[in-house]
DNA sequence: GCCAACGTTGGC
DNA sequence: GCCAACGTTGGC
């Protein structure tokens, strides 16, 4: 039986990391992520998912693109670099705590399909994006909604 | 820059 | 194991 495809919204400022530094760099490490519940997600993700590039605290909010993992999580790095913003103390090699995932470039949306947008139409009020208060950086995202804004996103706003 | 939401920490 | 204090996220 073929495994079943998942669908991801990945979080991101994108003044720090963005769709277009994506694309030139064809694929990155995606670390940092200091949050369980997201932890955990990216333990589910598989190689061949695909996820939706969110632009966060940006003008406008909204998703920018869409990328691929390319493989199982990894132990991030950065957990054990006493230099990083990302150190954690807790953490040992034999033990890690983070994952990392590596996510490869598939394309950038004609246009963004902004939070405003998601929120306004009501086929998209289960995207726990568009939910009040969700501050998640990493969610499950539905084949309908995923395709559904791929759709809005060749349409003029 | 404000602040609501909410996850994490640590004292008890 | 409770919960107050604190820190962070992210839209506005």
């Amino acid at each position: 039986m073929a495994t079943q495809r998942n669908y991801w919204l990945m979080k991101n400022e994108p003044e720090t990391f963005s769709i277009d530094d994506l694309k030139r760099e064809k694929k990155t490490i995606w670390d940092g992520i200091r949050n369980y519940q997201a932890r955990n997600y990216m333990r589910e993700m598989r190689p061949g998912d695909l996820m939706l590039f969110y632009h966060s605290s940006a003008d406008p909010s909204g998703v920018a693109g869409v990328g691929k993992i390319l493989a199982k999580s990894m132990p991030d790095e950065s957990q054990f670099n006493k230099k990083s913003d990302y150190y954690d103390p807790k953490a040992t090699k034999a033990k890690p705590i983070w994952d990392a995932i590596a996510v490869g470039f598939v394309k950038k949306l004609p246009r963004i399909v902004t939070l405003t947008e998601l929120k306004e139409d009501t086929r998209f009020k289960d995207m726990k994006v568009v939910q009040k208060g969700n501050r998640l950086s990493i969610t499950p995202v539905s084949e309908a909604h995923f395709q559904a804004i791929l759709e809005l996103s060749r349409q003029a706003q």
